[in-house]
DNA sequence: ATCGCCATCTAGAACGTTCTAGTCTTCACT
DNA sequence: AGTGAAGACTAGAACGTTCTAGATGGCGAT
């Protein structure tokens, strides 16, 4: 029973945090159970010191890599640790160090710019230092639930994407850890935000039709998705400094293409066309150009139409989409940059204004393939 | 200095793993400490035993929800946890309990079919007592980094979404601990595997386009992606049981849409263009269409196509396409359900056929209005 | 010789839980 | 009145790390 034989055992025995620049396995001969993971304790630091001789203390040493070890004693006790198949246990590391170095992220599971912000954070936390531990929102599964699974294991901070949940709620969060809102509008002492200023977008795209001629600019909102409100704003606001009050048509849309979708359906049935459409995001775009395409409306010859985000989307060649840039990477990193300021001068540096830091990232317009000159101007 | 007052404590005091139905504040008073998130020691225990004047296990055993106390204490305990805001802490949990309870999930971050995985883990990994942690692949985190921080978290399982690690360390992860590859072929006896039918499903495709009268099918293939293999097994082998290895063409194509818009666009630089085309999933099958709409081919009138997956995409009202279903959660719950299954008869039922089980999901075909009767048979 | 110092190593106590093996009560049943 | 047995509670040892406070020995300088 129970027979121990000899077989080959990859890279994942390289210590915890290292990361083996390949794939290749590495040929150590490695001590494995002949039935896999029936019984098999995990093994820890005192397996590997009993193995070697020494103290567990000393094996700690040598894991982390820090000095207090010889040259010689640091070889045989790696060696042996890579025989066994060694992973420290991140979770006992933590309970002893006072400090976990763990970011939370909450994000929700469907939404693709979420993606890219991840990648970002991953990017901005690992250097710095942190490590991430990632809690989904999901159709199952609420925000409440993604937080305090988060707060359960012990991070030291929240970066909440896009949340949905109530301000009074994430204000009783942050009185506990320091949070970090990304991609929402907020206005709260305790938390930073970081967002895009949304209304501005909206007014380069505008301003952007304008100089192209444009007058009947009309915008497909988000509904109540974060950010549509502010958006709705700064549409409002950059029409109304044109001077085109009087062409001011907002149409109900939502998040994704099957709602701009709905909503081109009912411009189509309209008198008369917009020459301008303003879409709450990349998705929405990808709904409209649809309709308008099946529709045989030239584009941009007929009408223009601008996204919002900058998504992979929008740089497709087939698609090729003018659009309002979201920097995703960058908001990522600030995002790991505050939470960590926070962290770092706790309590003692007021924050200069003494309140929730509200980052605020400008946008910018990518112009491509889908706005062009007002046709009667210059006919194609 | 570090004065306490007293301040309303929202909902975030319940007990782990317990989530109230509603986001409305409980109104119950807390202590927090002035400077929010300062020097506070984290609320253990200790703390709330100490308030109670009971002992630590009691506690415990309150928190826990398990036999063993009076209705009387037991209010008091939850009562003096609610205030305190005490959160268990997980990590001690798990070091203590042999058992983290816990399946580690890998994906990719950028990868929409992941979400739709995701959701439906994290739907039946709850039910069954496992909480589930992440780890995402991402541009600067490779798929041995995510598993590392698996291993390092004491996950009990992993299950592995599309992995395209090699063979070989895959087998040698599988030697330490049980691991689920999900929607990726691999026949390995240590490795459980669930994934599509891929070959059948393109099969259904080619089927139903000869059923409408098709024989110029042509497959834009997904190159090296996952199942990018079987598919065009799949088609190779339906195009010679209905006799048209004279049509038979694949081009090369990709995972997204611009790589599809590519193919398609070559496609119609040919002197005559395939009356079907089956794209590898459904966001090809969009770049297809989108460059077809373009160049005022009718579809279905023109040109059919059929896309694969059956994501949110493909239901939308103005893509309405007809497409190869897989199914996400179906394959989920599986997913989870053999981790488990692996877990708790471990070593001692030899999982009849003595091999890793491979769980191939029939796919099934939707059909929407992309599809239609060839044109010389049924002109429109 | 003695001193101090560095490098190398170790014992043992944390960390916040849960679990085992109890100790008291109380109370029903002979 | 005596005997269990169940109920309510507690002490203290785990779990796998890291950290603090040493111990040991070698070695150059006094």
């Amino acid at each position: 029973m129970d027979v121990k034989i000899l077989e080959r055992a990859g890279s994942i025995a390289l210590p915890f945090r290292r990361q083996a620049s390949t794939w290749r396995p590495q040929r150590i001969w490695a001590i494995v159970s002949e039935t896999p993971h029936s019984k098999s304790r995990r093994v820890t630091l005192a397996d590997v010191a009993r193995e070697v001789g020494v103290s567990t203390a000393l094996v700690s040493i040598v894991m982390r890599g820090v000095p207090g070890a010889s040259p010689a004693t640091r070889d045989r006790i790696q060696q042996a640790a890579n025989d066994l198949g060694y992973v420290p246990d991140s979770r006992a590391r933590v309970l002893r160090q006072g400090r976990s170095q763990l970011l939370g992220v909450m994000f929700d599971v469907q939404h693709p710019f979420h993606a890219d912000l991840l990648e970002g954070i991953y990017a901005a936390a690992e250097p710095a230092g942190y490590d991430v531990v990632l809690s989904a929102v999901a159709a199952t599964r609420s925000e409440e639930r993604a937080v305090n699974t988060l707060l359960a294991d012990r991070c030291e901070a929240l970066i909440l994407l896009g949340p949905k949940a109530p301000k009074r709620w994430l204000a009783t969060l942050a009185a506990r850890i320091p949070v970090v809102v990304v991609a929402r509008t907020l206005k709260d002492p305790a938390i930073d935000v970081v967002r895009t200023a949304d209304a501005e977008g909206i007014q380069l795209a505008v301003d952007h039709l304008v100089g192209l001629g444009h007058t009947r600019i009309t915008h497909i909102d988000g509904g109540d998705a974060p950010g549509a409100t502010q958006r709705r704003r700064g549409y409002r606001s950059a029409m109304h400094r044109h001077g085109l009050d009087a062409h001011v048509q907002i149409v109900p849309g939502g998040l994704a293409e099957d709602s701009a979708a709905r909503a081109t359906n009912t411009l189509l049935a309209q008198k008369t066309l917009p020459t301008g459409i303003l879409a709450f995001n990349d998705r929405c775009a990808t709904g409209v150009l649809d309709i308008l395409l099946r529709a045989g409306v030239a584009i941009p010859g007929q009408v223009s139409v601008v996204g919002f985000d900058d998504s992979h989307l929008a740089g497709f060649s087939h698609i090729n989409l003018t659009t309002v840039r979201q920097d995703a990477s960058v908001m990522a990193e600030l995002a790991v940059d505050r939470a960590i300021q926070r962290l770092t001068h706790q309590a003692d540096t007021p924050l200069s204004d003494a309140g929730g830091h509200q980052v605020v990232i400008p946008p910018t317009l990518v112009i491509r393939g889908t706005t062009g000159p007002i046709a009667h101007v210059l006919p194609t």
